[in-house]
RNA sequence: GGGCCCGUAGCCCAGCCAGGAUAGGGCACCGGCCUUCUAAGCCGGGGGUCCGGGGUUCAAAUCCCCGCGGGCCCGCCA
């Protein structure tokens, strides 16, 4: 049991049997006083008209407890006073002896699934990614921390539109699309989707102009659109000419490249041997770019799911046969739908399935004309198989925003097919876009900033820091070592660190910035704790017993104490709430906390033994709790910066 | 047109769910601190109609209503 709960429990528990009130609600009352009060923790009894008897039982029964020295009333507040030298005592040996496993919770048997991630294997991953995925994997390692056994998943979208567009272009190149690569494969894959969509919208484009000679206005309309594709087209060829070449010469020359692609999409979908074999080396390779980017991030998939084998496999086609057996089975302008509308009515099950209040939900189209099927029914097939697999208790789809709908009426679709328990245990864990001011990112066009160069350009820039700072004392080998994970921990930070119901507004210079609420701040706090420390040997260390009373008379020494003590609450209201920036905004204070201290106060200049001991301590439980929450972030801590 | 989300200092953000003490930070700006454990640091300073207007309340940045501004969604795309 942590000391910090154990008080907490405790001045919950008092509260509310003398209050008579829900255990849950006292401890939502529960709260940190501000600074200018002198006290530890805080409750608002104004509210409740508490007899002054009653008040001198619940003071009296509180300051029974050895963790609390002081419990007072002032303006409407009950305020209480730890004792600070026990609470230091039992928080610094707590940690000291726990180690890695400070802050984390007793395992549980019970599954979670986290998708996150699941771009379209047609480009590389780009910023917008890249937030999902730092959320995606911050969310794994949080819950896994919690007790839960995780499993990250990534849905591979192999049968929508998108993937077929690559198919043609790349069918077009034939073996040369998989020779020529000069560069990244996900990079070489992404420039031939872009330039084939694009090929593909200038003939679109060119064919609906020749129809409308005598719309004038229509005309000038249509002319600009192909200025602008022809402008992106020749932006995309400087990349590579000879690319161009061959893709416009087939392209242009096609009479209807817009059915090539309809064919190729159904001949995969229905497990065409060829189509098959060309669509999933292709895939194969987009992929394998995809997971270079993500083991740089330190994101980690345990299951990478293919799309198309949920139609292969027979998965899809029965939830077809189900959905025309139910009673909602409808023709929804000529195409067979799903009218989970009509179960959107009922209040009861939009409350329990979190379908907001005013969303007006239309039937959901399952098929189309011809057949092949569409994104929200392959995905219930797939929200089945989440489920079923590894018997999850939660399924965690990490989803933007702009996808609401569809992720809505998805839970309807299962509620009304008698998945009613996998229905209410979706979440659709919510984000807001990443925007880059000036531009409009179009993976269809090919306007992105790819994680791969932004990593790039931040490892150049820590890199020339470094060599700035240490250029004499570090090795070149961990000069680039160091400048890749403080790359990897600037970028990561940046994405998690605003809530994500903001839209983030990327801009570069920002999480080039390396000052105070960053990640190299943070990396640096943890690296001068380290360096400290690692002037210590084991036979300097005094034999005395620390004393925590000495080391909690310095207000700085104690708010740090009090902050290490906190932890634990923090990862527990994280898993439980789901918010990441709880862990962000802790590592900003923990460590501002920790400079304050060392900048005042020298620790190897101690000469009470005792003391020093103490303080010995305190800096090895801040490296603890720094290193493991800064795990949970996916980011590594550095022993030097 | 309807819906969802956001709006807090020049810029970026926490606090809002569960109303309560003097609204917290970062960047930028101004001024200090390296013969002392890493100055990517620390200390001090200025800077706020909490988008606007109503309402509820002893008490509103926080809850409710009406507006305004921005983003996204409302497809046989994903």
């Amino acid at each position: 049991m942590y000391v910090y709960t154990e008080i907490i429990n405790e001045v919950v528990r008092s509260i509310a049997s003398l209050l008579s009130l829900p255990r849950e609600d006292v401890e939502k009352l529960v709260t940190d006083p501000p600074s200018h009060v002198p006290y530890d923790l805080s409750f608002p009894v104004m509210r409740f008209k508490l007899s002054e008897s009653a008040f001198q039982e619940l003071v009296r029964e509180l300051r029974m407890n050895e963790l609390i020295s002081d419990v007072s009333i002032e303006r409407g507040y009950l305020n209480i006073r730890f004792s600070r030298d026990k609470l230091a005592a039992r928080v610094l040996q707590q940690i000291i002896i726990q180690k890695e496993r400070y802050g984390s919770w007793p395992t549980r048997d019970e599954v979670i699934v986290v998708e996150h991630t699941s771009a379209n294997p047609v480009h590389p991953l780009h910023i917008g990614h890249g937030r999902n995925m730092a959320i995606g994997d911050s969310l794994v390692r949080i819950l896994a921390n919690y007790g839960y056994k995780v499993q990250s998943r990534f849905y591979i979208n192999d049968l929508g539109r998108q993937v077929a567009v690559l198919g043609l272009g790349v069918s077009c190149l034939g073996e040369k699309a998989f020779l020529d690569k000069n560069m990244k494969s996900d990079h070489w894959f992404g420039l031939i989707y872009a330039l084939t969509n694009q090929l593909l919208e200038l003939k679109r484009l060119k064919g609906e102009r020749e129809k409308s000679v005598n719309d004038t206005e229509r005309y000038i309309e249509l002319t600009s659109q192909i200025d602008e594709v022809v402008a992106n087209i020749a932006r995309l060829s400087e990349k590579s000419p000879e690319l161009f070449e061959a893709l416009s010469d087939c392209i242009m020359n096609m009479d209807n490249p817009e059915s090539a692609v309809q064919l190729i999409m159904s001949k995969y979908e229905r497990g065409d041997a060829r189509y098959k074999e060309l669509m999933r080396r292709m895939i194969t390779e987009v992929l394998s770019g995809f997971k270079e980017t993500m083991s740089k991030l330190r994101v980690n998939i345990d299951y990478w799911d293919y799309e198309s084998e949920l139609v292969w496999s027979g998965e899809v086609d029965e939830i077809i046969h189900n959905i025309r057996k139910s009673p909602l089975y409808t023709l929804y302008k000529g195409a067979e739908a799903l009218s989970v509308d009509k179960i959107a009515i009922d209040p009861e099950i939009r409350r329990k399935l979190r379908i907001p209040e005013g969303l007006e939900i239309p039937p959901l189209v399952i098929r189309r004309s011809d057949g092949t099927t569409l994104y929200v029914t392959r995905d219930i097939a797939y929200t089945i198989r989440k489920f079923r697999e590894s018997n999850a208790k939660k399924v965690i789809n990490v989803v933007a925003k702009e996808q609401l709908l569809p992720q809505a009426q998805l839970r309807l679709a299962l509620y009304s097919l008698g998945y009613t328990q996998y229905a209410e245990n979706l979440i659709h864990y919510v984000y807001e876009m990443v925007i880059l001011p000036g531009t409009k990112m179009s993976g269809r066009a090919g306007i992105y900033v790819s994680l791969d160069d932004i990593l790039k350009e931040l490892a150049a820039l820590s890199k020339a820091e470094l060599y700035r700072r240490y250029g004499q004392q570090l090795s070149k080998e961990e000069i680039e070592s160091y400048s890749q994970k403080i790359a990897v921990a600037a970028l990561r930070y940046s994405l998690v660190n605003v809530e994500p119901d903001k839209q983030l507004v990327f801009k570069e210079e920002d999480v080039l910035n390396f000052e105070r609420n960053s990640a190299p701040y943070l990396l640096y706090s943890y690296a001068r704790a380290y360096n400290v420390l690692k002037k210590i040997r084991e036979e300097e260390l005094p034999r005395e017993q620390a004393n925590y009373a000495k080391l909690v008379e310095d207000e700085i020494r104690y708010r740090l104490v009090k902050l290490l003590a906190k932890y634990p609450l923090v990862t527990k209201k994280a898993a439980e709430e789901l918010r990441i920036e709880y862990l962000t905004s802790y590592l900003w204070r923990v460590s501002q906390e920790f400079n304050q201290w060392y900048d005042r106060d020298p620790i190897l200049k101690e000469t009470d033994k005792e003391l020093f001991k103490a303080k010995i301590e305190l800096l090895i439980a801040f490296t603890y709790v720094m290193k493991n929450a800064l795990q949970l972030l996916g980011i590594e801590p550095l022993e030097r910066l």
